[in-house]
DNA sequence: CCTTTATTGGAATGCTCGCTCTAGAATACC
DNA sequence: GGTATTCTAGAGCGAGCATTCCAATAAAGG
Protein backbone atom coordinates (compact mmCIF):
# COMPACT_ATOMS: atom_id res chain seq x y z
CA UNK A 1 0.00 0.00 0.00
CA UNK A 2 0.88 3.87 -0.08
CA UNK A 3 -1.00 7.27 0.52
CA UNK A 4 -3.74 7.09 2.64
CA UNK A 5 -7.15 7.56 1.34
CA UNK A 6 -8.87 10.81 2.21
CA UNK A 7 -12.66 10.00 1.44
CA UNK A 8 -13.78 6.87 2.86
CA UNK A 9 -15.84 4.76 0.01
CA UNK A 10 -19.04 5.34 2.44
CA UNK A 11 -18.45 8.73 2.28
CA UNK A 12 -18.56 8.29 -0.98
CA UNK A 13 -21.39 6.06 -1.31
CA UNK A 14 -23.72 7.84 0.82
CA UNK A 15 -23.43 11.03 -1.55
CA UNK A 16 -24.50 8.84 -4.27
CA UNK A 17 -27.03 7.25 -2.78
CA UNK A 18 -28.80 10.41 -1.59
CA UNK A 19 -28.79 12.01 -4.59
CA UNK A 20 -30.16 9.18 -6.25
CA UNK A 21 -32.90 9.05 -3.74
CA UNK A 22 -33.36 12.63 -4.22
CA UNK A 23 -33.44 13.23 -8.05
CA UNK A 24 -33.25 9.99 -9.76
CA UNK A 25 -29.99 8.99 -11.97
CA UNK A 26 -30.53 12.65 -13.47
CA UNK A 27 -29.02 14.05 -10.13
CA UNK A 28 -26.50 12.32 -9.61
CA UNK A 29 -24.20 13.41 -11.66
CA UNK A 30 -20.45 13.32 -11.12
CA UNK A 31 -19.72 16.97 -10.27
CA UNK A 32 -22.90 16.68 -7.72
CA UNK A 33 -21.39 13.31 -6.13
CA UNK A 34 -18.02 15.10 -5.79
CA UNK A 35 -19.46 18.23 -4.40
CA UNK A 36 -21.64 16.13 -1.73
CA UNK A 37 -19.21 13.91 -0.91
CA UNK A 38 -15.89 16.31 -0.84
CA UNK A 39 -14.08 13.70 -3.32
CA UNK A 40 -12.80 14.81 -6.58
CA UNK A 41 -13.58 13.46 -9.55
CA UNK A 42 -10.39 12.00 -10.32
CA UNK A 43 -10.44 10.07 -7.04
CA UNK A 44 -13.60 9.07 -7.75
CA UNK A 45 -12.87 7.52 -11.30
CA UNK A 46 -9.55 6.48 -9.60
CA UNK A 47 -11.97 3.71 -7.24
CA UNK A 48 -15.08 2.75 -9.10
CA UNK A 49 -13.52 3.60 -12.99
CA UNK A 50 -16.92 4.08 -13.90
CA UNK A 51 -20.36 6.16 -13.13
CA UNK A 52 -22.63 2.96 -13.57
CA UNK A 53 -19.91 0.99 -11.68
CA UNK A 54 -20.62 3.37 -8.47
CA UNK A 55 -24.33 2.93 -9.06
CA UNK A 56 -24.08 -0.72 -8.46
CA UNK A 57 -21.68 -0.68 -5.44
CA UNK A 58 -24.42 1.79 -3.81
CA UNK A 59 -26.91 -0.91 -5.22
CA UNK A 60 -24.79 -3.87 -3.33
CA UNK A 61 -24.36 -2.34 -0.47
CA UNK A 62 -27.98 -1.34 -0.10
CA UNK A 63 -29.27 -4.90 -0.85
CA UNK A 64 -26.68 -6.45 1.22
CA UNK A 65 -27.30 -4.59 4.12
CA UNK A 66 -31.37 -5.69 3.88
CA UNK A 67 -30.44 -9.11 3.19
CA UNK A 68 -27.64 -9.03 6.05
CA UNK A 69 -30.43 -7.83 8.60
CA UNK A 70 -33.54 -10.47 6.89
CA UNK A 71 -31.36 -13.44 7.53
CA UNK A 72 -30.25 -12.54 10.88
CA UNK A 73 -33.90 -11.58 11.97
CA UNK A 74 -35.22 -14.56 10.70
CA UNK A 75 -35.32 -16.75 13.70
CA UNK A 76 -37.82 -19.06 14.78
CA UNK A 77 -39.97 -21.13 12.63
CA UNK A 78 -43.53 -21.06 10.46
CA UNK A 79 -45.73 -18.65 11.06
CA UNK A 80 -43.40 -16.96 13.82
CA UNK A 81 -40.59 -16.81 11.21
CA UNK A 82 -42.79 -15.25 8.23
CA UNK A 83 -43.75 -12.59 11.38
CA UNK A 84 -39.96 -11.95 11.89
CA UNK A 85 -38.97 -11.63 8.18
CA UNK A 86 -42.17 -9.04 7.45
CA UNK A 87 -41.30 -7.32 10.64
CA UNK A 88 -37.78 -6.53 9.36
CA UNK A 89 -38.45 -4.69 6.83
CA UNK A 90 -40.04 -2.25 8.50
CA UNK A 91 -37.21 -2.41 11.01
CA UNK A 92 -34.61 -2.07 8.36
CA UNK A 93 -37.07 1.12 6.68
CA UNK A 94 -36.33 2.60 10.50
CA UNK A 95 -32.91 2.07 10.99
CA UNK A 96 -32.00 3.00 7.29
CA UNK A 97 -33.91 5.21 5.83
CA UNK A 98 -32.18 6.27 2.89
CA UNK A 99 -31.51 2.60 1.83
CA UNK A 100 -34.86 2.01 1.98
CA UNK A 101 -35.91 4.91 -0.28
CA UNK A 102 -33.54 3.50 -2.71
CA UNK A 103 -34.50 -0.39 -2.23
CA UNK A 104 -38.07 1.46 -3.00
CA UNK A 105 -37.84 3.64 -5.47
CA UNK A 106 -35.25 2.68 -7.70
CA UNK A 107 -35.66 0.12 -10.33
CA UNK A 108 -32.01 -2.04 -10.69
CA UNK A 109 -32.72 -1.80 -14.24
CA UNK A 110 -33.38 1.82 -14.90
CA UNK A 111 -29.99 2.21 -12.55
CA UNK A 112 -27.71 -0.22 -14.07
CA UNK A 113 -26.85 -0.82 -17.42
CA UNK A 114 -25.16 -4.20 -16.88
CA UNK A 115 -23.66 -4.67 -20.45
CA UNK A 116 -21.28 -2.09 -19.05
CA UNK A 117 -20.22 -3.50 -15.77
CA UNK A 118 -17.30 -5.55 -15.25
CA UNK A 119 -17.93 -9.58 -14.86
CA UNK A 120 -17.11 -9.34 -11.50
CA UNK A 121 -19.85 -6.60 -10.17
CA UNK A 122 -22.28 -8.34 -12.98
CA UNK A 123 -21.65 -11.67 -10.90
CA UNK A 124 -22.07 -9.96 -7.41
CA UNK A 125 -25.21 -8.56 -8.71
CA UNK A 126 -26.38 -12.24 -9.70
CA UNK A 127 -24.89 -14.17 -6.76
CA UNK A 128 -27.15 -11.62 -4.11
CA UNK A 129 -30.42 -13.50 -4.81
CA UNK A 130 -29.38 -16.74 -3.72
CA UNK A 131 -29.48 -16.74 0.17
CA UNK A 132 -33.05 -15.04 0.22
CA UNK A 133 -34.62 -17.27 -2.39
CA UNK A 134 -33.52 -19.81 -0.17
CA UNK A 135 -34.67 -18.44 2.83
CA UNK A 136 -38.15 -17.99 0.21
CA UNK A 137 -37.92 -21.40 -0.56
CA UNK A 138 -37.70 -22.53 3.16
CA UNK A 139 -40.64 -20.34 4.58
CA UNK A 140 -42.53 -21.92 1.45
CA UNK A 141 -41.92 -25.40 2.54
CA UNK A 142 -42.65 -24.62 6.07
CA UNK A 143 -45.83 -22.63 6.07
CA UNK A 144 -47.23 -24.87 3.20
CA UNK A 145 -45.44 -27.92 3.00
CA UNK A 146 -44.21 -26.86 -0.95
CA UNK A 147 -42.00 -24.61 -2.40
CA UNK A 148 -43.84 -24.20 -5.50
CA UNK A 149 -43.71 -21.30 -7.37
CA UNK A 150 -46.46 -19.89 -6.62
CA UNK A 151 -46.18 -20.51 -2.67
CA UNK A 152 -42.69 -18.92 -2.68
CA UNK A 153 -43.86 -16.07 -4.49
CA UNK A 154 -47.12 -15.37 -1.65
CA UNK A 155 -44.68 -15.58 0.93
CA UNK A 156 -42.51 -12.72 -1.54
CA UNK A 157 -45.37 -10.89 -1.15
CA UNK A 158 -45.71 -11.10 2.54
CA UNK A 159 -42.38 -10.54 3.62
CA UNK A 160 -41.48 -7.56 1.25
CA UNK A 161 -43.72 -6.07 -1.16
CA UNK A 162 -46.49 -5.80 1.52
CA UNK A 163 -44.20 -4.51 4.22
CA UNK A 164 -42.84 -1.50 1.73
CA UNK A 165 -46.46 -0.70 0.81
CA UNK A 166 -47.62 -0.03 4.21
CA UNK A 167 -44.38 2.00 4.66
CA UNK A 168 -44.03 3.61 1.68
CA UNK A 169 -45.74 7.33 2.22
CA UNK A 170 -43.57 7.33 5.66
CA UNK A 171 -40.51 6.94 3.88
CA UNK A 172 -41.55 9.88 0.89
CA UNK A 173 -42.43 11.94 4.50
CA UNK A 174 -39.80 10.78 6.53
CA UNK A 175 -41.52 10.13 9.34
CA UNK A 176 -41.57 6.88 11.31
CA UNK A 177 -43.71 3.74 10.10
CA UNK A 178 -43.37 2.31 13.86
CA UNK A 179 -47.40 2.77 14.12
CA UNK A 180 -47.71 0.86 11.29
CA UNK A 181 -46.08 -2.21 12.60
CA UNK A 182 -48.95 -3.83 13.68
CA UNK A 183 -50.95 -3.59 10.74
CA UNK A 184 -48.17 -5.10 8.83
CA UNK A 185 -48.51 -8.23 11.19
CA UNK A 186 -52.30 -8.38 10.62
CA UNK A 187 -52.02 -8.26 7.13
CA UNK A 188 -48.87 -10.73 6.49
CA UNK A 189 -50.45 -13.10 8.64
CA UNK A 190 -54.60 -12.70 6.26
CA UNK A 191 -52.27 -13.12 3.59
CA UNK A 192 -50.85 -16.85 4.71
CA UNK A 193 -53.84 -17.67 6.66
CA UNK A 194 -56.10 -17.45 3.67
CA UNK A 195 -53.61 -20.00 1.93
CA UNK A 196 -52.09 -22.27 4.64
CA UNK A 197 -51.90 -25.59 4.45
CA UNK A 198 -52.45 -26.71 8.04
CA UNK A 199 -52.03 -23.77 10.99
CA UNK B 1 -56.80 25.61 -38.34
CA UNK B 2 -54.48 24.40 -41.24
CA UNK B 3 -52.04 21.99 -41.86
CA UNK B 4 -53.02 18.55 -40.33
CA UNK B 5 -50.84 16.94 -37.92
CA UNK B 6 -49.04 13.54 -39.02
CA UNK B 7 -48.27 12.21 -35.46
CA UNK B 8 -51.06 12.08 -32.96
CA UNK B 9 -50.10 12.98 -29.62
CA UNK B 10 -50.62 9.31 -28.58
CA UNK B 11 -48.37 7.98 -31.09
CA UNK B 12 -45.22 10.30 -29.18
CA UNK B 13 -47.23 10.09 -25.87
CA UNK B 14 -46.96 6.16 -26.13
CA UNK B 15 -43.10 6.47 -27.32
CA UNK B 16 -42.34 8.68 -24.41
CA UNK B 17 -43.83 6.49 -22.05
CA UNK B 18 -42.78 3.05 -23.24
CA UNK B 19 -39.11 4.45 -22.85
CA UNK B 20 -39.33 5.80 -19.70
CA UNK B 21 -41.15 2.26 -18.08
CA UNK B 22 -37.82 0.62 -19.65
CA UNK B 23 -34.82 2.45 -19.17
CA UNK B 24 -35.96 5.64 -16.95
CA UNK B 25 -35.31 9.24 -17.74
CA UNK B 26 -32.13 8.90 -19.17
CA UNK B 27 -33.61 6.81 -22.30
CA UNK B 28 -36.26 8.63 -22.86
CA UNK B 29 -33.84 11.43 -24.77
CA UNK B 30 -35.72 13.54 -27.47
CA UNK B 31 -33.78 11.66 -30.01
CA UNK B 32 -34.92 8.30 -29.01
CA UNK B 33 -38.24 9.84 -28.98
CA UNK B 34 -38.11 10.90 -31.99
CA UNK B 35 -36.98 7.24 -33.30
CA UNK B 36 -39.59 5.36 -31.57
CA UNK B 37 -42.72 7.92 -32.65
CA UNK B 38 -41.63 8.72 -35.71
CA UNK B 39 -42.07 12.31 -34.94
CA UNK B 40 -38.72 14.78 -35.91
CA UNK B 41 -37.75 16.55 -32.83
CA UNK B 42 -39.00 20.15 -34.29
CA UNK B 43 -42.49 18.86 -33.94
CA UNK B 44 -42.05 17.52 -30.26
CA UNK B 45 -40.89 20.60 -29.37
CA UNK B 46 -43.58 23.28 -31.28
CA UNK B 47 -45.92 20.89 -29.63
CA UNK B 48 -44.70 20.53 -26.03
CA UNK B 49 -42.35 23.17 -25.88
CA UNK B 50 -39.90 21.17 -23.76
CA UNK B 51 -38.92 17.59 -22.35
CA UNK B 52 -40.14 17.95 -18.82
CA UNK B 53 -43.68 19.40 -20.51
CA UNK B 54 -43.48 16.26 -22.73
CA UNK B 55 -43.39 13.94 -18.97
CA UNK B 56 -45.99 15.63 -17.86
CA UNK B 57 -48.39 15.17 -20.21
CA UNK B 58 -47.18 11.39 -20.41
CA UNK B 59 -47.72 11.68 -16.67
CA UNK B 60 -51.40 13.43 -16.73
CA UNK B 61 -52.78 11.24 -19.23
CA UNK B 62 -51.57 7.95 -17.02
CA UNK B 63 -53.05 9.19 -14.00
CA UNK B 64 -55.79 10.36 -15.16
CA UNK B 65 -56.75 6.64 -16.85
CA UNK B 66 -56.59 5.72 -13.81
CA UNK B 67 -58.59 7.50 -11.34
CA UNK B 68 -60.99 8.05 -14.25
CA UNK B 69 -61.49 3.84 -14.28
CA UNK B 70 -61.38 4.23 -10.29
CA UNK B 71 -63.94 6.41 -10.08
CA UNK B 72 -65.89 4.77 -12.71
CA UNK B 73 -65.56 1.20 -10.47
CA UNK B 74 -65.79 2.38 -7.20
CA UNK B 75 -69.90 1.48 -6.90
CA UNK B 76 -71.70 0.03 -3.77
CA UNK B 77 -71.00 1.30 -0.24
CA UNK B 78 -68.73 0.33 2.35
CA UNK B 79 -66.15 -2.59 2.59
CA UNK B 80 -67.70 -3.71 -1.05
CA UNK B 81 -66.78 -0.52 -2.41
CA UNK B 82 -63.25 -0.13 -1.09
CA UNK B 83 -62.56 -3.67 -2.68
CA UNK B 84 -64.11 -2.64 -5.48
CA UNK B 85 -61.51 0.04 -5.57
CA UNK B 86 -58.37 -2.15 -4.83
CA UNK B 87 -59.78 -5.04 -7.59
CA UNK B 88 -59.89 -1.48 -10.17
CA UNK B 89 -56.15 -1.45 -9.14
CA UNK B 90 -55.69 -4.98 -10.71
CA UNK B 91 -58.11 -4.65 -12.99
CA UNK B 92 -55.95 -1.37 -14.40
CA UNK B 93 -52.71 -3.51 -14.72
CA UNK B 94 -54.18 -6.19 -16.69
CA UNK B 95 -55.61 -3.51 -19.04
CA UNK B 96 -52.96 -0.75 -19.14
CA UNK B 97 -50.03 -2.33 -18.01
CA UNK B 98 -47.55 0.19 -19.55
CA UNK B 99 -49.51 3.01 -17.68
CA UNK B 100 -49.45 0.74 -14.62
CA UNK B 101 -45.53 0.35 -14.77
CA UNK B 102 -45.24 3.93 -15.20
CA UNK B 103 -47.30 4.74 -11.75
CA UNK B 104 -45.71 2.23 -9.83
CA UNK B 105 -42.11 3.09 -11.15
CA UNK B 106 -41.42 6.45 -11.62
CA UNK B 107 -41.56 9.33 -8.59
CA UNK B 108 -43.10 11.85 -9.73
CA UNK B 109 -40.91 14.34 -8.08
CA UNK B 110 -37.93 12.24 -9.96
CA UNK B 111 -39.87 12.39 -13.53
CA UNK B 112 -40.86 16.11 -12.98
CA UNK B 113 -38.80 19.42 -12.18
CA UNK B 114 -42.22 21.56 -11.46
CA UNK B 115 -40.25 24.67 -11.05
CA UNK B 116 -39.94 24.25 -15.22
CA UNK B 117 -43.55 23.97 -16.21
CA UNK B 118 -45.92 26.38 -17.30
CA UNK B 119 -48.52 27.35 -14.71
CA UNK B 120 -51.16 25.91 -16.31
CA UNK B 121 -49.69 22.31 -16.39
CA UNK B 122 -48.67 22.86 -13.02
CA UNK B 123 -51.97 22.93 -11.73
CA UNK B 124 -53.48 20.43 -13.82
CA UNK B 125 -51.05 18.62 -11.70
CA UNK B 126 -52.14 19.44 -8.17
CA UNK B 127 -55.78 19.87 -9.44
CA UNK B 128 -55.65 15.81 -9.93
CA UNK B 129 -55.35 15.29 -6.48
CA UNK B 130 -59.04 16.27 -5.55
CA UNK B 131 -61.55 13.34 -6.55
CA UNK B 132 -59.26 10.92 -5.27
CA UNK B 133 -59.09 12.58 -2.09
CA UNK B 134 -62.71 12.72 -1.84
CA UNK B 135 -63.41 9.19 -2.91
CA UNK B 136 -60.62 8.19 0.31
CA UNK B 137 -62.34 10.20 2.45
CA UNK B 138 -65.41 8.80 1.76
CA UNK B 139 -64.79 5.59 2.05
CA UNK B 140 -62.82 6.27 5.25
CA UNK B 141 -65.97 7.63 6.62
CA UNK B 142 -68.00 4.70 5.38
CA UNK B 143 -65.71 2.14 7.47
CA UNK B 144 -64.80 4.09 10.25
CA UNK B 145 -67.14 6.96 10.67
CA UNK B 146 -64.13 9.41 10.54
CA UNK B 147 -62.04 10.95 7.67
CA UNK B 148 -58.51 11.22 9.93
CA UNK B 149 -55.77 11.43 8.23
CA UNK B 150 -54.69 8.07 10.18
CA UNK B 151 -57.90 6.37 8.66
CA UNK B 152 -57.63 8.32 5.16
CA UNK B 153 -53.91 6.96 5.35
CA UNK B 154 -55.05 3.08 5.48
CA UNK B 155 -57.73 3.55 3.02
CA UNK B 156 -54.98 4.58 0.94
CA UNK B 157 -53.02 1.59 1.60
CA UNK B 158 -55.81 -0.96 0.56
CA UNK B 159 -56.98 0.79 -2.09
CA UNK B 160 -53.49 1.49 -4.02
CA UNK B 161 -50.29 0.69 -3.07
CA UNK B 162 -51.26 -3.27 -1.01
CA UNK B 163 -52.55 -3.89 -4.81
CA UNK B 164 -49.77 -2.37 -6.71
CA UNK B 165 -47.45 -4.34 -4.14
CA UNK B 166 -49.03 -7.93 -5.00
CA UNK B 167 -49.02 -7.43 -8.88
CA UNK B 168 -45.76 -5.93 -8.99
CA UNK B 169 -43.64 -9.03 -10.00
CA UNK B 170 -46.26 -9.59 -12.68
CA UNK B 171 -46.06 -6.11 -14.56
CA UNK B 172 -42.09 -6.62 -14.61
CA UNK B 173 -42.18 -9.97 -15.77
CA UNK B 174 -45.14 -9.13 -18.35
CA UNK B 175 -47.35 -12.19 -17.41
CA UNK B 176 -51.00 -11.79 -15.86
CA UNK B 177 -52.20 -10.96 -12.58
CA UNK B 178 -55.56 -12.31 -12.40
CA UNK B 179 -54.51 -15.21 -10.16
CA UNK B 180 -54.44 -12.89 -7.94
CA UNK B 181 -57.73 -11.02 -7.61
CA UNK B 182 -58.63 -13.01 -4.72
CA UNK B 183 -55.29 -12.31 -2.60
CA UNK B 184 -56.13 -8.76 -3.13
CA UNK B 185 -59.08 -9.00 -1.53
CA UNK B 186 -58.16 -10.73 1.33
CA UNK B 187 -55.39 -8.89 2.39
CA UNK B 188 -57.44 -5.57 1.96
CA UNK B 189 -60.23 -7.06 3.98
CA UNK B 190 -57.54 -7.84 6.35
CA UNK B 191 -56.53 -4.40 6.28
CA UNK B 192 -59.22 -2.66 6.97
CA UNK B 193 -60.99 -5.02 9.52
CA UNK B 194 -58.13 -4.72 11.77
CA UNK B 195 -59.31 -1.60 12.72
CA UNK B 196 -63.25 -1.17 11.45
CA UNK B 197 -64.90 0.87 14.14
CA UNK B 198 -67.86 -1.55 13.55
CA UNK B 199 -68.45 -4.81 11.36
C1' DC C 1 16.63 9.33 1.81
C1' DC C 2 15.19 7.52 -2.48
C1' DT C 3 12.24 4.74 -5.16
C1' DT C 4 7.85 2.78 -5.83
C1' DT C 5 3.10 2.79 -5.61
C1' DA C 6 -1.54 4.32 -4.48
C1' DT C 7 -4.13 8.20 -4.19
C1' DT C 8 -5.38 13.04 -4.76
C1' DG C 9 -6.88 17.04 -7.13
C1' DG C 10 -8.85 19.45 -10.68
C1' DA C 11 -8.12 21.21 -15.37
C1' DA C 12 -9.01 19.70 -20.13
C1' DT C 13 -11.50 16.99 -23.56
C1' DG C 14 -14.84 15.21 -26.40
C1' DC C 15 -19.43 13.89 -26.87
C1' DT C 16 -24.27 13.61 -26.03
C1' DC C 17 -28.43 15.78 -25.68
C1' DG C 18 -32.00 19.39 -25.10
C1' DC C 19 -33.41 22.90 -27.68
C1' DT C 20 -33.50 26.47 -31.54
C1' DC C 21 -33.83 27.84 -36.12
C1' DT C 22 -35.25 28.09 -40.70
C1' DA C 23 -37.14 26.34 -44.92
C1' DG C 24 -40.82 24.15 -46.74
C1' DA C 25 -45.44 21.69 -46.97
C1' DA C 26 -50.33 21.21 -46.12
C1' DT C 27 -54.76 23.14 -45.04
C1' DA C 28 -58.29 26.89 -44.28
C1' DC C 29 -60.38 31.05 -45.55
C1' DC C 30 -61.29 34.72 -48.61
C1' DG D 1 -55.15 31.11 -56.36
C1' DG D 2 -53.42 34.04 -52.97
C1' DT D 3 -52.53 34.60 -48.13
C1' DA D 4 -52.30 33.34 -43.39
C1' DT D 5 -51.59 29.79 -40.23
C1' DT D 6 -50.08 25.60 -38.36
C1' DC D 7 -47.31 21.84 -38.59
C1' DT D 8 -43.29 19.06 -40.42
C1' DA D 9 -38.55 18.19 -40.89
C1' DG D 10 -34.02 17.82 -39.54
C1' DA D 11 -29.62 20.29 -39.46
C1' DG D 12 -26.97 22.80 -36.15
C1' DC D 13 -25.81 25.08 -31.72
C1' DG D 14 -24.34 25.45 -27.08
C1' DA D 15 -24.29 23.65 -22.45
C1' DG D 16 -23.41 20.22 -19.45
C1' DC D 17 -21.72 15.97 -18.53
C1' DA D 18 -18.85 11.55 -18.12
C1' DT D 19 -14.44 10.54 -18.63
C1' DT D 20 -9.39 11.21 -19.19
C1' DC D 21 -5.05 12.97 -18.04
C1' DC D 22 -1.25 14.27 -15.49
C1' DA D 23 1.21 16.80 -12.03
C1' DA D 24 1.46 16.74 -7.12
C1' DT D 25 1.36 14.25 -2.68
C1' DA D 26 1.80 10.89 0.85
C1' DA D 27 3.07 6.59 2.68
C1' DA D 28 5.88 1.98 2.59
C1' DG D 29 10.05 -0.67 1.70
C1' DG D 30 14.78 -0.91 1.15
Amino acid sequence: MSRRRVHSDDVILDATRDLLVRGGPDAATTGAISALSGAPTGSIYHRYGSRTRLFAEVWLRTVTRFQAGLLAATTGSGLERLLAAADWTVEFAVRHPADARLLLQADRAQLLVEAELPPETRRALTDLNAPVAELIRDLATELFGTAAPEHAELVSIAVVDVPYAIVRRHLRRGTSPEPHRDLVATTVRALVESRAVRP
